[in-house]
DNA sequence: ACCTTTATGCAACTTAGTTGCATTCAGCCG
DNA sequence: CGGCTGAATGCAACTAAGTTGCATAAAGGT
């Protein structure tokens, strides 16, 4: 199940905050520890409860500003469902879609699945990008 | 500019109402006046702006609820962009993509474009529906 | 015109996200 | 190792989006 997902080289959280010549923090460390654990996008309320599990509760400001801050470092990426709730995810991949499951909710990234579509837009609208928000059942939920 | 996204038969909105079997009410007009005037989706605020503007003002909760009810009886439906805020517009047709503005953030239903896309799903994964958000610049910041 | 049902407006509340500021800590330099 | 400095954190207070309960108003049938 988590082939799909998953990054080959599995980097500790703390390497991949070094490597990208940033502060290694307690906050950011654990932020990105629980995503790279989790098999699916985690919601901001996720992430902060999954802390709290794992006695390292951090100030929710704090995680907003970790959570901005992994962004535009481009250690995580995040993507919203129906629910229109921002999931966050560790990026380990480059191409992918995004697939969020209508039984759990939950957002999976498939990298296998690249978009690859080919659009003729009615004139004076220009073409910059086309994200595919994938809907269906996941592999917990089918069985 | 409009030949994109609009319905042709253009009825008024006390009529969809009323053909809909439902009360008809000041707030339930107004608002889909509004909608059916718009060239794109139109957010909470900007519908809440608009009514005002028409002397039409209804309470928030109030626009909440109508919103509500358009949706159920399937006389409006809503997207959301990058930004994660809901906008609404008169249903127009059935096939249709979403195309949401890099420069000024306008979400506009393209029924030009369907998706028609085929997808090859990893293993575990059921596909139910693959929406497709067009990204790019629109007609008017295009020039 | 009346009556019943449904919609509206208001007040109060919850939740997501932001801002400013004082305090703390990571990491460099001696 | 211990101090220094700027960046990160925690706290409090705030804004904006959305929800709920309840009393009042209005739609539409008889």
């Amino acid at each position: 199940m988590s082939k799909h997902h998953h990054r080959e080289p599995h980097l500790g959280a703390e390497q991949i905050i070094k490597s990208s010549g940033q502060r290694v923090t307690k906050a950011r460390i654990a932020v990105l520890e629980r995503l790279l654990a989790a098999e699916y996008a985690l919601s901001h309320q996720e992430i902060e409860q999954q802390l709290i599990q794992h006695q390292c509760k951090v100030d929710r400001v704090t995680l907003y500003r970790v959570l901005d801050w992994a962004l535009q470092h481009e250690i995580v990426h995040k993507v919203t469902g129906e629910d229109r709730v921002w999931r966050f995810s560790a990026i380990r991949g480059t191409d992918h879609a995004h697939f969020s499951c209508t039984q759990c909710g939950q957002v999976y990234c498939l990298e296998a699945l690249s978009p690859a579509v080919t659009l003729s837009m009615p004139e004076g609208f220009v073409l910059q990008q086309a994200d595919l928000a994938v809907q269906g059942i996941c592999p917990n939920c089918s069985d």
